[in-house]
DNA sequence: TAATCAATGTGATGCATATCACAAAATTCA
DNA sequence: TGAATTTTGTGATATGCATCACATTGATTA
């Protein structure tokens, strides 16, 4: 399925900066498909010739770890996904899998490469957004192996809140298993700390939903122990 | 200083694609300096409008952590320093200091943006650097954090010995307190496991001189625990 | 060459958290 | 709607490692 990628109005920053031609070219070599909540978006260890964009709802990007899965990061529409694995070696070194429902595009890696050799601005752009994302995996992995389970667990419910969801109330997209994953602890720690914050009162939990009440003190607990 | 950059004897791969109107722009838009073991050559916090290429000698990325200094990654000549923080956010994220004698040339960030938008294979393998370093940076992250410390301290020397050094013989260049910074535990845990593998005939250790006496070992180590 | 400072070795102790072992909900599905 | 499966809650126990507290060695400098 191919919709016009001129009018698309799930534009990233950097393509927004597309001419109309390179827009033409990716609405002629793009694959729409919509996914639903568990889907496997990009799968390790199979080979790869495309880039991949999200152009609705949440992923999160996981690789295998030498004893467990680990959640590298969540990500949310608009976004492209798999550029380090594309370019750096054509076998997909990380698997991203939807948890929310979503839209994606496949487009050709030839063809993405020849829309980022043409256009400065977009160039441009997808270069930020590899630094930013090396800078934030610096920080991330001091952060996670320095702090304490319950540091990392306020951090990532900040994140959920102010990246990805924006607003204070949301419903947790991952299993308490998931979440270890992400912050690299227990299933068992995640459930006993979410009830350690819900009894001091700082956020309310019930079933998957999260309302954070008292968000200084969550930063606060972030910052300290 | 400035030497010619079309004859520089320490190109990366990527430089090595520039067409000589570049080169010449680069030599009259760098500053070349000679550096002694320990100068810091990016300090996290600082202001920057500068890409610094290590034309030689060893190079450590910190960053400062929530509590301790992290040694993020070692990186050895010729390349690149610095191009994260330069076009993610202008404030140094990370300090780079060396841990040996080094050559390094200050480029400006402007010259060095034109040249990138001019030199599309130079653009590219910088973006398949960009790739490669995300890349290690999940699987890093991963290990460490997952991996108990013989297995980490195991992958460290490796690390060593394959990446940097391309010996099995060779001299640390850091500190026990830097090389616990660099792998995540306590100045006295390297001191034990490093006497732990010398004493099960994996490795020789002597002041910091390191000789690696069964490799197959050190590899199993570094997998299993 | 003594004297000061930095880097290393090594035991004893404590703590955070993984792991184990279940019970209880909640969700899926037939 | 009931059975099966996944998800979650919670205590008890074990353990890897940080931390503390020194001793020792090695480097630096006056």
């Amino acid at each position: 399925m191919q919709s016009d990628c001129r009018h698309c109005p799930f534009k990233t920053k950097a393509t927004s900066m597309l001419c109309d031609c390179s827009l033409d070219q990716l609405t002629a070599n793009h694959l729409e498909l919509k996914l639903k909540k568990g889907d496997s978006i990009i799968k390790q260890g199979t080979y790869s010739t495309n880039v991949v964009f999200l152009r609705t709802g949440l992923a999160k990007i996981h690789i295998a770890g030498p004893y467990t899965e680990q959640i590298v990061k969540m990500v949310n529409a608009p976004s492209y996904l798999g550029l380090p694995t594309t370019f750096g070696s054509k076998i997909n070194q990380y698997s991203v899998t939807a948890v929310s429902d979503a839209e994606v595009c496949f487009i050709d890696l030839e063809v993405f490469q020849t829309i980022l050799d043409e256009n400065k601005e977009f160039n441009r752009e997808i270069i930020q957004e590899f630094c930013k994302n090396e800078l934030e995996s610096f920080h991330r992995c001091a952060n996670r192996t320095q702090k304490l389970i319950r540091g990392n667990m306020a951090d990532a419910l900040l994140d959920f809140a102010d990246k990805i969801f924006k607003s204070d109330t949301f419903n947790l997209p991952l299993s308490q298993t998931e979440f270890a994953n992400l912050v690299d602890t227990s299933r068992e720690s995640v459930s006993r700390v979410l009830a350690e914050f819900d009894k001091d009162g700082i956020i309310r939990v019930s079933g998957r939903q999260i309302e954070i009440l008292n968000k200084k003190s969550l930063i606060l607990v972030s910052q300290n122990g």
